[in-house]
RNA sequence: GCCCAGGUAGCUCAGUUGGUAGAGCAGGGGAUUGAAAAUCCCCGUGUCGGUGGUUCGAUUCCGCCCCUGGGCA
């Protein structure tokens, strides 16, 4: 059946995989306007660490989305698929297309899927819940969940920690079982948008590791650790903040405490992004009506995608949907 | 040159009183509903350094050789 809505485009792929450039190239010959989709470059100071767009790239594209935390806060899928509707419609009546480019892959589930309506997260009952874990474990924790919201606990893993508590959580801010919850979830409204899906990533597993590898020691060369160093000095922050935890900073940090050696933190840094581009494919390799843009090699210099990237690209939006 | 300690999975190591071996990490696959760059689940055949010998059977015991540390000359 026929979809009168304009179309926007989502480009998704693992990290390092050239996402940036192709959104730029996409975006000037589109006259789209981006909207980022990425957890990270949410936050204010992190930049480096986050393969944010320089000043320079961001005053000449402005991204929507970045840099709109302070690392002291959190984010959630939820709060993403409010701002990124809104948004959507702002582009459209400015008559540009939205473009929205990221690797948060549940950001992108949760925009096209919906979400139930539950309560935010409550930052006092959490620390609730992880002093009974700390006290009995989080198997207690999953017992306990099972007395309330049984289907709930017969999904999650009792060493699943993050979302026992999210379980546990829902069920006394609302005396109802998040199953209930999911199960009573509604059709979403439609969004302002179609979407068009569309993903990069090298061919070769073994090429994605080796940009990976390259681009952190490049954010080394850029002063990556005196970001980090920064945000430690501010004195309140701390790993148990989704900020601190991401990729790299978590093991910079610990390498500022003392914990990781240099060549440790470096080590260890690319093996947390190596991992994380591979749950990002693990997210895409099942994306229903996804169009793959295969990059390879583009030479050792960088990461900017050929022209002729750019060019497949356009082609394959110009023409109708797969 | 001699003495000692090692050589077992990509890496670090455990183990087999002789019946061909298993952890952590790495890597791979999967899940993913207000922390998601997070969190969790599943996946381990490798000439047990080489070569001779003893034995029904050797990665395990013995001899020789090679390699890596450390010590003595």
């Amino acid at each position: 059946m026929r979809d009168d809505r304009p179309e926007a485009i989502c480009l998704m792929g693992p990290t390092a995989a050239g996402k940036t450039d192709l959104a730029l190239g996409l975006a000037d010959a589109l006259g789209a306007g981006i909207i980022s989709v990425d957890s990270a470059q949410i936050y204010r100071g992190m930049d480096i660490g986050t393969a944010k767009p320089s000043p320079d790239v961001l005053a000449r594209h402005p991204h929507a989305l970045i840099d709109i935390r302070d690392p002291s806060e959190s984010y959630s899928a939820a709060e993403f698929r409010a701002d990124a509707i809104r948004l959507m419609h702002e582009q459209l009546a400015a008559g540009r297309r939205p473009l929205l480019v990221g690797g948060t892959m549940l950001y992108f589930r949760v925009l096209e899927a919906g979400i139930a309506e539950l309560p935010a997260a409550d930052p006092a009952l959490r620390s609730e819940i992880v002093s009974l874990a700390e006290a009995e474990g989080w198997p207690e924790v999953h017992r306990q969940l099972a007395q309330v919201d049984p289907a709930s606990a017969a999904r999650i893993h009792p060493t699943d920690p993050q979302r026992l508590q999210r379980a546990l959580e829902v069920y006394r801010l609302t005396g109802r079982a998040l199953s209930d919850f999911h199960r009573e979830q509604a059709p979403p409204e439609p969004l302002p948008c179609s979407l068009r899906w569309l993903a990069v990533a090298p061919t070769e597993r073994a090429e994605l590791h080796r940009r990976i590898e390259l681009r952190f020691h490049r954010m080394i060369e850029q002063g990556f650790l005196d970001e980090v160093r920064a945000l430690h000095a501010r004195g309140d922050l701390h790993p148990g903040l989704p900020s601190v935890r991401s990729a790299g900073y978590r093991q910079a940090w610990e390498h500022l405490e003392g914990r990781l050696t240099y060549a440790g933190m470096v080590d260890r840094a690319i093996i947390a992004t190596r991992q994380l581009a591979k749950r990002q494919l693990t997210w895409l390799r099942s994306w229903k009506e996804l169009e793959w843009l295969p990059v390879d090699q583009q030479g050792s210099a960088g990461f900017k995608p050929g022209d002729d990237l750019l060019q497949e690209a356009l082609k394959r939006l110009a023409t109708a949907r797969i």
